[in-house]
RNA sequence: GCCGAUAUAGCUCAGCUGGCUAGAGCAGCUGAUUUGUAAUCAGCAGGUCGUGGGUUCGAGUCCCUCUAUCGGCUCCA
């Protein structure tokens, strides 16, 4: 007999041997259908693995991240199956789940796989699920497992074999198809109900655009056909909140082929926007001691060499602009950082000036490739809300935790409350992509990781996802299709005050090395509109928004009021306009909630002779009459609630 | 840059296996209507079918080039 511990902290003892889906059985019978996966000792196991000691054992669901896993997991063994009948001589690599669904990469040598042969590939799918064949395990030796992908020339299998232990490989089989697998699937195929071949698209074997490209297709699978159309009825609403759809329907930005690909167009209504979201961060930042400074979109390509950007990104940036005196070369600046610097080097800084703050509503220009680009949030030409603080190292840490609390304060504005922080690290075995001595960066990671520490932030630790110049703190945020983005960024840098000889008076008389902070709190003014787009579906904060009140006169008789109205309103310095088309209240109504105004007036007779105004809120309908003071102090309530000043 | 896909009016989309002057809705313009909380009616106008080439008696439709866009990969100072 053995004694099983449940996650209520419950002991069952059973006899030895039981699985997983007996141990479900003995709480109910319910719970014994719906395991699908389980973990015993924190290892994850098959649910029909035997159970021979004591131990705790958690069982899962599809409700659970856990269970979605090995649910989609054995989903990707079942395509693979699929795949290999439409293409015998395919080779097969890894199949992973991921975040929704699964994928599995596979060489089709000259073969290839387009939409077109979803529907036929789904079919055989859920054919060969609903055979209910079971997953099951076996070990195998190294030499067995080599000697039988080497017999099927799969070169990537053999690479992911000779990288395992001997006694550690293990095949998984399911009816006629055996692969390689570690582990953790459901008990069989027969609980996959519903399977979409989501897309397919080009992946590097390994991620390393060296290798063979490779075909990975994405499926998601559930075990019920309902819980597919919901999905994919929810990833059609997020695709209601696509910014590049909202940008075009709301008039703020456009891109022109004639201008050219990935240099974005702010239109009158997002130019305003984007000026708005400026004073904002303006003001306080003002608060937290920077003093703006404004710096040349070009700078000579000494200034980049010195930086050390020209040797990293030279030859794959907008290249030099010549003159017609001979020599000369300047770069479209791709960063801020070195002109700041020589702003600081313009004179000298006794340790009482320090820390300096210089900030610059910077515009900077890469040559991202054309592969890469995507609306707003990945462009060749943007504006970083940049920032360079120069601080004694004596002062780094508080400076570092200041800056955090003014990103926090610029996210919390806006309603970014699930944001990821990530702490990007060096890849400790490619040094050859840093800059700066190992000293350095690891005072610069620690001081990050303290900070981050000491704010209470619950952070993440990528490894490889630093700059070249040095690690950083990342704001990461998901658009409406749950991609993640980088928004606001603070990072420690050691190189550039070197490689710029930037230096103070300290109290000894000697000179001194400052450390520099490079921050953004959005990141990048396009980048930041794009997900905010995303995130409110282009209902803004009253405060933000393009128009607030829009007037609808209920007949061209009450025109001359509406504009009293209006002119009152933009007194009380509100963003308002008039409908004067000649329309019915009903269609000037529909259109403003399409146009997604946040509040409607309603004006004709009564309002002219009362000298008030008829509310409507956008999304909740008729607020009823108000004075036009009063209204005026809902709206200043309003704002008032959606935004506060930053406490220093 | 790589893999796969897409490109028809300002927007959203029809246009079957190649065959008369390329259609619709919305938006726009003109006129009628003077309107009370999510679309008033009628008329008009609007397209070198992304670009360049090819196949064909004939190309929006088939093939190739380029450009842009979309989904991924790689990259992201």
């Amino acid at each position: 007999m053995i004694n099983i511990t449940l996650p209520d902290g419950s002991i069952k003892e059973f006899e030895s041997g039981i699985n997983s889906i007996d141990v479900a059985r003995s709480i109910s019978e319910g719970l014994a259908r719906n395991v699908i996966s389980a973990s015993f000792n924190g290892d994850t196991i098959e649910t029909t693995t035997p159970l021979t000691s004591d131990g705790s054992l958690i069982l899962y669901t599809f409700n659970d991240a856990e269970g979605k896993k090995a649910f989609w997991h054995s989903s990707a063994h079942v395509l693979a199956q699929t795949v290999l009948e439409f293409h015998p001589n395919a080779k097969l690599t890894i199949g992973p789940a991921i975040d929704n669904g699964f994928y599995y990469d596979i060489d089709l040598g000259e073969e290839t796989i387009s939409e077109k042969d979803f529907p036929s590939i789904e079919k055989r799918f859920l054919e060969l699920a609903r055979g209910k064949h079971e997953f099951t395990m076996r070990s195998v030796s190294k030499a067995d497992a080599l000697s039988l992908y080497k017999e099927e020339n799969n070169p990537y299998k053999v690479e992911l074999i000779e990288n395992l232990t001997d006694g550690d490989i293990t095949f998984c089989d399911h009816s006629d198809f055996t692969d390689l697998c570690r582990g953790g699937h459901i008990p069989n195929t027969g609980i996959i109900k519903a399977i979409k071949i989501m897309n397919v698209a080009g992946a590097y074997w390994r991620g390393d655009e060296k290798n063979n490209q490779l075909t990975r297709i994405y499926g998601i699978s559930f075990p019920k056909q309902k819980m597919l159309t919901e999905y994919l009825e929810l990833i059609e609403e997020a695709k209601k909140r696509d910014h590049r759809k909202l940008g075009r329907e709301l008039e703020l930005f456009a891109f022109s082929q004639t201008v050219g690909q990935g240099l974005p167009l702010w239109l009158p209504k997002g130019a305003a926007l984007r000026e708005r979201l400026e004073n904002f961060l303006k003001a306080a930042q003002k608060k937290a001691g920077y003093q703006m400074v404004m710096t040349p979109h070009i700078g000579q390509k000494d200034l980049y060499v010195t930086s050390g950007h020209y040797a990293k990104y030279g030859e794959d940036s907008f290249q030099p602009i010549t003159t017609p005196k001979d020599d000369e070369e300047f770069l479209l600046k791709p960063m801020n950082c070195p002109h700041h610097c020589e702003v600081y080097n313009f004179k000298p800084y006794s340790y009482k000036d320090l820390p300096v703050r210089f900030a610059e509503f910077g515009t900077v220009y890469r040559y991202e490739q054309s592969g890469e680009l995507h609306g707003l949030t990945r462009v060749r030409g943007f504006t970083q809300d940049d920032a360079h603080i120069f601080c004694t190292p004596e002062q780094l840490d508080e400076e570092f935790k200041n800056v955090i609390d003014l990103v926090l304060y610029v996210f919390r504005s806006l309603g970014f409350e699930n944001f990821t922080a990530q702490v990007s690290v060096r890849d400790l075995e490619k040094p050859e992509k840093y800059i700066g001595s190992v000293e350095n960066w690891e005072k610069s990671e620690q001081a990050i990781i303290n900070a981050a520490k000491d704010k209470g932030l619950d952070y993440v630790i990528e490894e490889g996802e630093a700059a070249f110049y040095g690690p950083k703190l990342d704001f990461m945020v998901k658009d409406a299709l749950g991609r993640s983005w980088q928004l606001g960024t603070i990072q420690v840098d050691y190189n550039l005050p070197e490689r710029f000889d930037l230096t103070y008076k300290g109290s000894d008389n000697q000179s001194h090395r400052p450390v520099m902070i490079h921050r953004a709190p959005f990141g990048s003014m396009e980048r930041f509109i794009a997900i905010l787009l995303e995130h409110t579906g282009g209902n803004f904060p009253l405060w933000l928004t393009p128009e607030q009140v829009i007037i609808l006169p209920i007949s061209e008789k009450y025109q001359k009021y509406s504009e009293k109205v209006l002119h009152l309103l933009e007194n009380s310095e509100i963003r308002a306009l008039v409908d004067s088309r000649n329309e019915k209240t009903g269609r000037k109504i529909r259109d403003a909630e399409v146009s997604k105004v946040p509040f409607m007036v309603i004006v004709g007779e009564k309002e002219e002779s009362e000298g008030t105004v008829s509310v409507r809120k956008h999304g909740e309908g008729d607020l009823g009459t108000f004075t036009i003071d009063e209204f005026v102090a809902l709206i200043k309530e309003e704002i008032s609630k959606t935004i506060v000043e930053f406490k220093n």
